[in-house]
DNA sequence: TCATCAATTCGATAGTTATCGAAATGTCGA
DNA sequence: TCGACATTTCGATAACTATCGAATTGATGA
């Protein structure tokens, strides 16, 4: 039997972490920088350039790409490049995996 | 105007963190053992014993300790000694509230 | 009191990480 | 092509932490 196709609903996936993840999630929210930047990106629905999130921290660029770099490899933010910028965003559904898998291993 | 006092519902307090609290928390959560450890904890609503945690992680009994510490002072779990014994009991209102607070923070 | 046992603290070590300056990479506009 | 600029990578260092054996503390029972 055939139905015609409609246009699905989207749908928000839901995630499933790795263990490694969750560490790595855990690891990257520890740090006092990481996760100031973290909630300043989370303001900024439409991402924030790298050099906008420079001004706010007083911090080398070194050290921030470094930040970042944890982040994105948590899988927190995701980095877009733009030309010679490159801005942040904050994966949303990852933040959520991370609550939902915490409340189910330890809730 | 007065009302009878009646028994109050009791009423899950919310503990509100401060931001050392939430990054104490974060750095408990981010090592793989003490993870394993806090799981195994919300798996034993009454408590579960020193030595039988450290039956389930071959683990040295000063490794263990200090991670155990390290969990208190994020305030995730709490210590009872009765006689020899120690017995640790995860602190389920502290995770809620880091939980709440990362949604505050960050969702 | 004393020997024993559970747990913690101490001391040392190996591995990790935050930090930043300097060098490198990559992109844009002239 | 070239110079300027944004970001990343490299290299080095200081601080932190996981680990465990040894020494210590504290409580029980004999």
């Amino acid at each position: 039997m055939h139905h015609a196709k409609i246009d699905p609903m989207p749908v928000a996936k839901q995630l499933a972490l790795t263990e490694e993840q969750v560490l790595l999630i855990g690891k990257a929210l520890a740090d006092p920088r990481r996760y100031e930047i973290l909630k300043r990106l989370s303001d900024h629905e439409r991402g924030m350039e790298c050099s906008s999130v420079r001004d706010c921290f007083d911090i080398s660029p070194a050290t921030l790409s470094h930040h970042m770099k944890e982040l994105e490899v948590a899988g927190l933010v995701q980095s877009v490049r733009k030309g010679k910028f490159v801005s942040y965003l904050v994966r949303r559904e990852m933040l959520d995996a991370y609550l939902r898998r915490l409340q189910a291993d330890l809730g």
